[in-house]
DNA sequence: CATGAATGAGGTTTCATTCAT
DNA sequence: GATGAATGAAACCTCATTCAT
């Protein structure tokens, strides 16, 4: 789970690329980091190809020959935060825990994986500013269906069997609803925050929310 | 020009011009019109200054006049979406409902207010990529606590009493679980329907979604 | 015919402007000569925003404003001075002329207004380099027919019926070559003065040239 | 990339391919005919070394190498389309003809030199946009004199004692005249057709024009 | 001989904002 | 109060050319 990040290539784009040097692929991967952590702090329409050329210690012509674009760049961007994710997701190996083992497992690397990453929730609410744009436009991306629909699937119908849940679960809702305790508590801990008065992303409270989110599911699923 | 804004009047508004009295007023609510719609399209950084005074009808200077300028404009934008919501949810009464029944309408109301305001959620995502810069600047948003927490407060302690509830639940925990529920659903719509191949936001697919979000909500309520 | 230059506008970028002051007629007017200046001297891809906007005194996103873009102010210029062609055109009166003097009259303005207007040439090169682009695109200049085909019409028929023309001659191709005599001398000047070794454009053998082009027509009609 | 020049590669350049051995002249005539192609299509600041490269098949530092940059590369293909024409000129042998019958020839053979190498009058009117800068830097061009005009005076003077031309020819008038009727038509062929509403370069209105072309000049000769 | 990576200058265009009336 | 012209900074992108191998 820990390796969540190295999958991103979050290795500093200053670090990747050693001056002067002529390497079509540090150059790409430095370009990649840096666009990655613009998009990420400013969104697609705040970002800037200047600065990203300048975080990648890059020429910003490089930007255009390797990538096409600021627009082509984001795309790029975005494909590989999904193929991060599904690969991660796909890591997980739920099919010798006990069906509530499993799905605490599950809520818990849904929560820690947001925690962990929090550019994939940046980049997907600009993409949903953007109405989905680029995402519509990539049939890899579209293409890349989560593995924890079936996985969920799966363990609701163990636990149906082994009586430990209930009977009427839709797995897509009950997916999108453990994606939803994570994911806006860290998309909106800034404004959350601000107006309760304390830090939402301290230790404490991050552990706290994330006890929360599993027993919510947990306790949903109670026969 | 001058007949722009005469077309697009309404007869409320046509009236109340007692000659150039009451013009002020009307500039500034048709910017303010103008800036949600373009905030909530396009984001703060992708609004163009130029696009909201074309849709306002007014001159682009009127901007400054009133407002100082775009972060001001979009400052205000949000204050006065703050304060919807907080005035939408004072006027929730559910002191006379059971505590299920309370319940269930304080999350219905919860999920219904993120459907019918999608630009709260576009703005709110706005300002979390910002890192809720806005927010924390403004004294008067900070100080509009949202009534919700102590209204499940009140619930919860009603329901608990009459055994309908459990004991250990915290209001500020159910309170972002509400949130989130309906918020994600809505915020990330464009996304999911991408990648799930169909529309969530579709009558049939909203009903389904908010009778889930009930579903969880009392089910993990359950003592 | 002396007045042809000015139709056109070429009262100085510069002299056009006073510095300052806020005219919008004023700068658009700059910008346009400028602009020729700019398209007939280095030809549309060679010229240069900034230079335009620099010779016209004006800032660069005036161009813009006004105009839309590179593209669209080398239309403008085009059909401006399509336009002022056509309109130096209509003010010939050769009726009261018999057919010969007529012709001669004729052939003359053709020869004179390529001489004078070099900037028609330079601009029509650049505009059949790029495969007429831009006049195909323009409904205005398309429907722009030149009144001396139907003079040409006209004065062959009187010249038929007088004895003094032949009889077989096609008004179109005969536009055609009245043009092509002045046009092309015009047109390769530059590189047939450096290959002849003498400056075709002085006044001598400018006048040489015309009394031949009036020749070579007038002859080729005699009957 | 290796492969790329292969599948272009005809079967004699092949075997001309000795083992890298006649390789750098194939090589320098594949950026040339590229060059001409790009040069003739979008004129010198409209064309793109990248794009020559390309068409080339060849790595951009060869153009550099072959050739010195962008404009030799032009002053290149220019002399050598010069010295095509001249070539062709010189290859008239016109002297066993009676004056009309030469003079006939001659003013077709211009007329269809033009019709099959149009790209002869799109790097002409390049040239003489930039005001000849290349051919009055090249020695070597301005030294290329036409054959035609010593051909012109030789026809004009035989015809002149056999009393089928009138005396008071200039030859150079004349030579600038045969080239222009054809010239202008192809040169202008784009605008005038947008302008006539029909196509001047398909085959029967060419052969109109050859025609007329040919008809104007013997008729100017006639005594 | 040949290559593909890299570059700096400069291209067109767009922006939020201010000025003059 | 309101307007439209004007601006400088900076945005994205492209160019001919050179470098390292």
């Amino acid at each position: 789970m820990r390796s969540a990040r190295a999958e991103i290539g979050d290795a500093s784009a200053r670090e990747a690329r050693v001056k002067g040097q002529r390497n079509a692929e540090q150059t790409q991967d430095a370009i990649f980091a840096a666009a990655l952590a613009e998009f990420t702090g400013k969104g697609l329409d705040g970002a800037r190809v200047d600065r990203i050329a300048a975080r990648a210690g890059a020429n910003k012509r490089m930007i255009y020959h390797y990538f096409g674009g600021k627009e082509d760049l984001f795309l790029a961007v975005l494909e590989r935060t999904y193929t991060a994710i599904r690969s991660a997701e796909r890591k997980l190996h739920l099919e010798d825990l006990d069906p509530v083992a499993a799905m605490r497992e599950l809520v818990a690397f849904s929560f820690d994986y947001f925690e962990r990453n929090p550019h994939f929730i940046k980049l997907l609410n600009n993409e949903n500013l953007h109405g989905a744009r680029h995402v519509r436009s990539s049939g890899e991306i579209r293409d890349m269906h989560s593995p924890l629909v079936s996985m969920i699937a799966g363990i609701l119908e163990r636990g149906r069997k082994s009586g430990a849940f209930r009977a009427d679960v839709d797995p897509i809702q009950l997916y999108i609803s453990i994606a939803a305790l994570g994911y806006f508590y860290f998309s909106n801990a800034a404004t959350l925050s601000a107006i309760f008065g304390r830090d939402l992303l301290d230790r404490q409270a991050v552990e706290q929310r994330r006890r929360h989110a599993i027993d919510v599911i947990l306790s949903y699923l109670r026969p």
